[in-house]
RNA sequence: GCCCCGGUCGUCUAGCCAGGUCAGGAUGCCACCCUUUCAAGGUGGAGAUCAGGGGAUCGAAGCCCCUCCGGGGUACCA
């Protein structure tokens, strides 16, 4: 094996990358880190008709949000540039015809509907004739012709025998019948190559050393291992990844929902907790461990330990290991996080505010674009409007529920001037208030839980208060009160 | 149709290559504990005759054969 690891990640730009695009870079990027190897970035742009604008910066922010760095590729360049396919036409081109010259390729004039006859045929009759007439007709190119042309294609002449075989990594030895395989075309009619010419040239130049891609490519690997075979080119060793379908097992498409990389960012997901969810898909590092650290990955990640069967993506667990992650953050890091998914712009004051409210909000988030609900009651003089009726707690009325917000705002204007308003005080001190009135504590802080909040549900309450603060729930708990007036 | 790959709890997986503990862990689900709500945490439970069937073996999830099922490919798409 050539001494260094060289890999690399070969997306096209057709549109949002997935999960799975994603995490065939991320394999590769932990193989080449593991090794201490390269990896590189090359986009795959031969079809002109699928080009979608702006995917290749889509692609980009992928990886850079999961902090997968490339050492050569778009943006950082590289020895082997350009690394944009569309730019490398005349390379493919003088292949091709390196290919006619050594008659390992041939001309191809067939329309459309020839060539659906012929492969309707092949069907029927259950054999298969390899090739178009094409490749017997004699009607090859004269020397000196352009090798493109308007209304024909160059295809690769397959062995019409033998057996081409690859020793995958993952999936151990596979063979082909070479009289099954078609004769593919290598440049198409417009001068640019198929993936196949492509992919093969490329890998070459760019000495990559391990192929890893999707299983979805392992029928298309005796086309290339032929395609080394007649350029006289060592062939590299190759990995193919299992694939990650959606709920019905199938591949990954756009209506399985929720796929596209950027939309886990839009929703919240940290990007270290999706990279270790998805490098579980397909990996493991015991079979016990689901937490893993970055640098654990990398210093433990071989290809022995990947698995051959697809593997179904479930959002669930995803959303189990988010919230791990997200607990992990320090108070700090976590409040400039959540920071990023509430719309409106903070100031000096309410950042500070955000710091102290973040570790109560801390082991309650399982996405952080739930930060600006789950903080909003905390903002603001008064709480959210609400329903004066949720005040009254279960066996109370209002009367009494009035009542005990009374005495708890005279506790508060008594016993807490400007000092002492932490929890502790807070609660021992409403504690005794809400026993002088026989209410329950479910009963005493539920409501009061609702008249600082405006809501049943929120953190611990005399935490919450706390943070808050003596003037804010003093209002809130006045206007509590007005709310409950008119009822009684 | 043809070619290729795969098949262990609902899901992600360990174990398979170098046969021999109740097939282990996690998630999700249920229950209980903790508890001022919600979470988090703790404990326990249900959940896989290892796709099915043969075979060699004292012994198979592991080795061999057949079948079935699922997926991928079969483009001048990648």
């Amino acid at each position: 094996m050539s001494a260094e690891v060289r890999v690399r990640f070969a997306p096209s730009p057709t549109g949002q990358p997935h999960i799975g695009n994603i995490r065939t870079a991320l394999f590769n990027w932990l193989f080449a880190r593991h090794h201490g190897g390269k990896f590189i970035v090359r986009i795959e742009d031969t079809d002109q008709t699928r080009f979608v604008d702006g995917a290749i910066e889509a692609i980009l922010d992928g990886l850079k949000w999961l902090n997968m760095d490339w050492d050569e590729g778009p943006e950082v360049g590289g020895p082997h540039a350009p690394y944009e396919q569309s730019n490398r036409l005349e390379l493919y081109q003088r292949l091709s015809e390196q290919l006619l010259d050594q008659g390992n390729a041939y001309y191809c004039y067939c329309s459309r509907e020839e060539l659906e006859r012929l492969r309707r045929s092949n069907r029927e009759s259950g054999s298969y004739s390899a090739g178009c007439q094409c490749r017997r007709s004699g009607r090859a190119g004269a020397v000196g012709e352009p090798v493109t042309d308007d209304d024909r294609v160059i295809r690769f002449a397959m062995p019409e025998s033998g057996i081409t075989r690859v020793h995958d990594l993952i999936r151990g030895d596979v063979e082909w019948r070479n009289e099954l395989q078609e004769d593919f075309v290598i440049l198409k009619s417009d001068g640019f190559p198929t993936y196949h010419l492509a992919v093969v040239t490329d890998d070459h130049l760019m000495e990559i050393s391990h192929v890893m891609r999707a299983e979805e490519w392992l029928p298309s690997t005796p086309r290339h291992l032929q395609l080394y075979q007649a350029f006289g080119f060592e062939p590299p060793e190759f990995a193919h990844l299992p694939m990650i379908t959606g709920t019905d097992r199938a591949k990954l498409s756009k209506r399985h929902g929720a796929t596209a990389i950027g939309e886990y960012e839009d929703q919240g997901f940290l990007p270290e907790a999706l990279l270790n969810f998805m490098v579980l898909l397909g990996w493991s590092l015991d079979g016990s461990t689901e937490v893993v650290s970055l640098q654990q990955i990398i210093d433990n990640f071989t290809l022995d330990r990947i698995t051959k069967s697809a593997a179904i993506f479930d959002q669930e667990k995803l959303l189990w290991m988010n919230g791990i992650y997200i607990r992990d953050l320090s108070a700090e890091g976590l409040a400039n996080r959540m920071q990023e998914y509430i719309p409106r712009t903070l100031n000096a004051e309410e950042r500070h505010y955000l710091r102290g409210i973040a570790p109560l909000v801390q082991e309650r988030l399982k996405r952080l674009d739930e930060s600006d609900d789950i903080t909003a009651y905390f903002f603001g003089e008064l709480a959210p409007d609400y329903d004066p009726a949720i005040l009254v707690q279960k066996g109370m009325d209002a009367p009494g529920t009035l009542a005990a917000l009374q005495a708890a705002t005279d506790a508060l204007n008594t016993t807490t001037p400007d000092g002492d308003f932490g929890h502790e005080k807070l609660e021992s001190m409403l504690g005794e208030v809400g026993a002088n009135l026989s209410l329950s504590r479910r009963q005493f802080f539920g409501l009061l839980r609702t008249a600082a909040t405006g809501r049943t549900v929120s953190p611990p309450l005399f935490e919450t208060m706390e943070v808050m603060g003596r003037d804010r729930v003093l209002a809130r708990l006045q206007e509590a009160s007005r709310k409950l007036q008119p009822t009684v």
